[in-house]
RNA sequence: CGGGGAGUGGCUCAGCCUGGUAGAGCACCUGGUUCGGGACCAGGGGGUCGGAGGUUCGAAUCCUCUCUCCCCGACCA
């Protein structure tokens, strides 16, 4: 039995003025965390507890899909050179070298290491498939830590890795990980969603997210309350409603506008009298391709051209032509690639690549283009614009993609579902996806299948964040006091607070109390410090223990109260049945959260 | 990296503009009175004012450089 009077939990009356978002706020006053440096943490008491719970329910779920392994935080070179990720990661990567000078890094993540295990190991279909798993310290070197363990430069992730023959198996790996990622959130008591969501740097195909709503998140979540679908906004799609045309003039071709001081989108429209619906806007990258082994990087001019009251999904954009980052053209650069001034750029006329990320420009149209006809756009020329322009008939493009971002009000895209999208933020706790052959094929892993003929195995790759559950479940329980835990995650499941510990009737009952509870299993944490009622009753709604029990005046005739944080609510109960109270009260509120869940 | 803000006892901050012997509340230590929602009285300890350089008779305060942290934009668990 723990006792808070030899416990080091420095609570805090007040937050440090950094702590900007709820759980960054009281994982500080609670005494869990302190800060070491940018996004690094130590680990006091009652966080790092409440993480090894975390790790207990993600350990035990996980042993039933696969085997627990624990490679290096620190890594030589060359597996990540196989790959190509050795430059391919850029400053996100903690570098260093040993004595001789060799290069090492920081892990980030693992798919070299395991990988490269499977290919020195796995030599036939029937050793397949393999699910390994670790739980291990990430380290990453965030251009912006931020929010307290929300965003961190190292921290602790399981993930896991899968090896499958083929594409069938991959998909059963693949299931195997969402069934047991729902069951490790909602044994954390966390109300998430799974969301389609991008692949990324990382390569692969399917990929989905899990996430918890919080306007502490850094993701745009957009959801359809009528049918389910939910997906990042970096990946959703929508239905647009029709747009009304406007009425061709002359002959229906392209005619030039004299347009002056009519350099956005806003003027434009205004001085058309039309919707931005009906104009073309541009936005002028530079995105770039990372050099192939032994190439170099380079970068290449890209014009997306899309409606008027669209935005720009930079991901999107980086997925359709295979950029591995992107910035907007400076100055110099929209000479070098484009006729006109800004604010009066347009597709007709415009000189593009064929294949995208070429010397020339890559043209970029949105999909919600195709088709549209009398549009107005900029006519590469200052103070003029085009009207009856249409995609197709006066331009071409290099690609013609989905690369605009959905807005909250517009029609889900699911077929027959008449819901419209709502936008929410949300942070990310997990994510599976199907790597596919990126690194089995890189790093040359190789087995026979029953054919005798070398195949690669396919891969997917899994990740949990530790913490993020434990911030997650923060954001989602607080009030100006403090926070509950499930729990399940909670440091302690029941405090005992002795409200006077002069009393001596008031401390043996405490103490049996306690130890009773203790013998039925429960995590057990005796306040018997001598500090005023108040003070306890304070720091014990601060910490995040799910349950109270108050013992005192009425211990002298058998009554304690047991006070359940989230509701804040107390009730009598006789010191002979504290232990089977809270007990049922602990499976009752169990039950609830998984329901929610 | 770009833009904005902040570094003064453990925490929250005042002082800086207009240089002149470093302050408050909370926390901590001692004694006493208290004891169910962060008590009260009395006494006490603790700060090279992030660092370096400069201006000045004199710098927390003015100037230059630098480090660190936080917030807003490009990455991800």
């Amino acid at each position: 039995m723990h006792r808070w009077s030899k416990l080091f939990v420095p609570t805090l009356r007040e937050a440090p003025a950094d702590a900007e978002v709820a759980s960054h706020k009281f994982l500080l006053r609670a005494g869990y965390i302190r800060q070491l440096g940018a996004g690094i943490y130590n680990y006091l008491f009652l966080g790092q507890r409440s993480l090894n719970k975390i790790i207990g329910i993600v350990r035990e779920e996980m042993d039933q899909i696969a085997q627990e392994f624990y490679l290096p935080g620190i890594l030589p070179r060359e597996p990540w050179e196989q790959s190509g990720r050795w430059t391919g990661m850029g400053d996100n990567m903690f570098r260093l070298k040993d004595r001789k000078g060799a290069d090492l890094c920081l892990g980030m993540t693992h798919e070299e290491i395991m990988t490269a295990i499977a290919r020195n190991e796995l030599r036939s279909y029937k050793q397949l498939p393999q699910i390994w798993y670790q739980i291990q310290t990430k380290y990453r070197d965030e251009p912006r830590p931020k929010s307290g363990l929300l965003r961190v430069r190292q921290f602790t992730m399981k993930d896991s890795y899968s090896f499958d023959i083929d594409k069938a198996g991959l998909d059963k790996s693949f299931d195997l990980h969402d069934a047991v990622y729902r069951r490790i959130f909602t044994r954390c008591g966390l109300k998430f969603v799974a969301v389609e969501a991008d692949s990324g740097a990382m390569g692969g195909s399917q990929s989905q997210e899990f996430m918890v709503y919080t306007d502490a998140g850094e993701d745009l979540i957009a959801s359809c309350p009528k049918c389910g679908y939910a997906a990042n906004t970096e990946k959703a799609i929508s239905r647009l409603e029709p747009v009304t045309e406007m009425e061709p003039t002359g002959d229906g071709t392209p005619e030039l506008v004299h347009t002056p001081g009519c350099a956005a989108i806003a003027d434009v429209a205004a001085f058309f009298q039309i919707s931005p619906a009906s104009d073309i806007k541009c936005v002028a990258y530079m995105a770039l391709k990372r050099g192939a082994a032994g190439e170099k990087d380079s970068w290449h001019g890209v014009a997306a051209f899309l409606r008027g009251d669209h935005q720009v999904n930079e991901t999107k954009l980086m997925g359709a032509v295979g950029a591995a980052e992107l910035r907007t053209m400076q100055g110099e650069e929209l000479a070098q690639y484009l006729d006109g001034p800004a604010g009066y750029l347009g597709p007709v006329g415009l000189k593009h690549d064929a294949k995208p990320l070429g010397d020339g420009l890559t043209v970029v149209v949105d999909l919600s283009l195709q088709g549209r006809r009398n549009l107005v756009a900029g006519a590469n020329k200052a103070d003029y614009h085009l009207r009856n322009v249409a995609p197709g008939r006066d331009f071409t493009w290099t690609l013609l993609a989905d690369i605009r971002c959905v807005n909250e009000g517009e029609a889900c895209p699911t077929d027959g579902c008449a819901g419209t999208l709502v936008v929410g933020k949300a942070v990310e706790v997990g994510h599976i996806f199907k790597l596919g052959y990126k690194y089995s094929e890189s790093m040359g892993a190789r087995v026979l299948d029953p054919n005798g003929k070398e195949v690669t195995p396919i891969m997917g790759s899994y990740g949990i964040g530790i913490e993020r559950i434990l911030t997650a479940a923060i954001e989602q329980s607080n009030d100006t006091n403090g926070f509950w835990l499930p729990a399940s995650i909670a440091p302690f499941t029941v405090v005992v607070t002795v409200t006077n510990v002069a009393d001596a009737t008031l401390r043996e009952t405490g103490e049996k109390l306690a130890a009773e509870l203790e013998a039925a299993g429960l995590d057990v944490l005796l306040d018997d410090r001598d500090e005023r009622a108040g003070v306890k009753f304070k720091d014990a709604d601060l910490v995040g223990i799910p349950y109270r029990i108050n013992v005192g005046k009425k211990a002298a005739s058998g009554v304690v109260e047991v006070v359940t944080r989230s509701r804040a609510s107390s009730v009598d109960v006789a010191v002979h049945d504290v232990v089977t109270h809270v007990k049922s009260r602990v499976e009752e509120d169990a039950l609830l959260t998984a329901v929610d869940a």
